[in-house]
DNA sequence: TTCTGCATACTTGTATACAAGTATGATAGT
DNA sequence: ACTATCATACTTGTATACAAGTATGCAGAA
């Protein structure tokens, strides 16, 4: 079963990190991507040959998972618990929770420099979308909302942020790889919605704010779908 | 220092749970409270040693401690980060966040259950300060708010309360056991506090909701001034 | 005195070994 | 046929071993 043979988390999102880190990310997109099926049980020794480390660092990410809910640490074993479609429409209330509250601390403060960091991130995303990069669209999709958040400088908002971040990331991630094929509109449509964000910042005009929530929102049932479309594509795979 | 010898934290609330999560109780603990200053490095084999089990639990505390931005992991060593006054503010922020989140969505369900459920608490709460048991008062006040956030069922806010709830403890644990020397009428007042809670709760009235979270909040600063007192009290007997 | 180079001791990360507990399945008895 | 019991293999949790890298401090040279 999903030998180590090819992994699907890009590896210099992570390559300075430990061999658990790296584990972590790559099970996390596995799980959620639907590769690894839920309700499946996940053994620390099986899991060590087939990525061919020690129990060590499999036990590490096998934490690190848990304390995500994407799977469950048990007597017998982790069962993999995996996202269900509530669950992505409630990491979604927990992102506009944060968001929101970010932006209104936002209003407080200077923001030119926020604004120009945040318009480098979006040359990169048009850059990304230029050479169909969906990998790298995605992580500067995350760094985007990931620079808006730290701006603020709120160590316990930001580590609700380092909370849900790797799920996000992977839901974004995934996402982005099915619509390269399929809808690549989609990539510009959120390029715009981006550029509100920043405008919504720079203006400091809440209207716009929500606005840019607004259709970012909207992208969760697109979301939801995609996810749906790429664990149909494994099962039709897996029936041939 | 700071050996084994004596347990700041409860066993009775980690009895069952693995050494490397008990650990990180105690740690969390010591650390908040002063008697591990920030700043101090801590090293994996001398913890070990301290306490007398091997790296591998060891690990394990220092990887929850890092996730909760309690120390900061590093090459050589985990630097201790603890807490500022700032960041019990935001931490609060967090909670109130997440509370007023919760509300919301309790308007919207039968709270029959909760109400009951919330009262007995409540009653387990009143036990407890006739006993002067300040460790039993911190339990019910932590379990009375997680039961309230269990009650609307959204994993991901339920993840955030995890993720925040043991900072959240010790603090509620380290001023208890200081209140209870000092200013024991406060304990009367938080009763009176999670009494107009179960009030908002069955009533569904938003305005004593917040007249609830208000008060809540106003007790903010005097756990900031306990953690002070009790840090203060611990430089006191150092130089001596 | 000050700077350079190196030995040393300590750090983490990973691998392996051991211990205790649990599900499984086969076997024997009814 | 069915049930109970016991051996076995597999599970996690903890301890230990090994490897690679880094700070420290001392010695010697300029």
């Amino acid at each position: 079963m999903s030998k180590s043979s090819e992994f699907m988390y890009p590896s210099k999102w992570n390559a300075n990190a430990s061999t658990g880190v790296r584990l972590a990310c790559e099970l996390r997109l596995r799980i959620i991507s639907g590769v690894i099926q839920q309700g499946s049980v996940l053994s620390e020794n099986k899991l060590a040959a087939d990525f061919e480390v020690s129990r060590s660092p499999i036990r590490e990410a096998l934490k690190i998972l848990a304390s995500e809910n994407i799977i469950r640490l048990e007597r017998m074993g982790a069962v993999v618990v995996g996202l269900s479609d509530q669950d992505i429409k409630e990491i979604y209330d927990v992102r506009l929770l944060i968001e929101t509250f970010v932006y209104e601390r936002i209003l407080k403060i200077d923001t030119s420099e926020l604004v120009r960091e945040l318009s480098k991130i979006r040359e990169m995303m048009e850059v990304a979308i230029k050479y169909k990069d969906a990998d790298e669209f995605s992580y500067q999709d995350v760094l985007f909302h990931e620079t808006i958040i730290r701006s603020i400088n709120h160590s316990y908002i930001l580590l609700i942020w380092n909370n849900t971040k790797p799920v996000m990331e992977s839901l974004i991630l995934l996402s982005m790889r099915v619509r390269l094929e399929e809808k690549s509109d989609d990539f510009l449509r959120i390029l715009k919605n981006h550029e509100i964000y920043i405008k919504a910042i720079e203006t400091k005009d809440r209207e716009i704010m929500i606005q840019a929530l607004h259709q970012n929102f909207e992208d969760v049932q697109g979301t939801v779908e995609d996810l749906w479309m790429s664990q149909q594509m494994l099962t039709t795979e897996r029936e041939q």
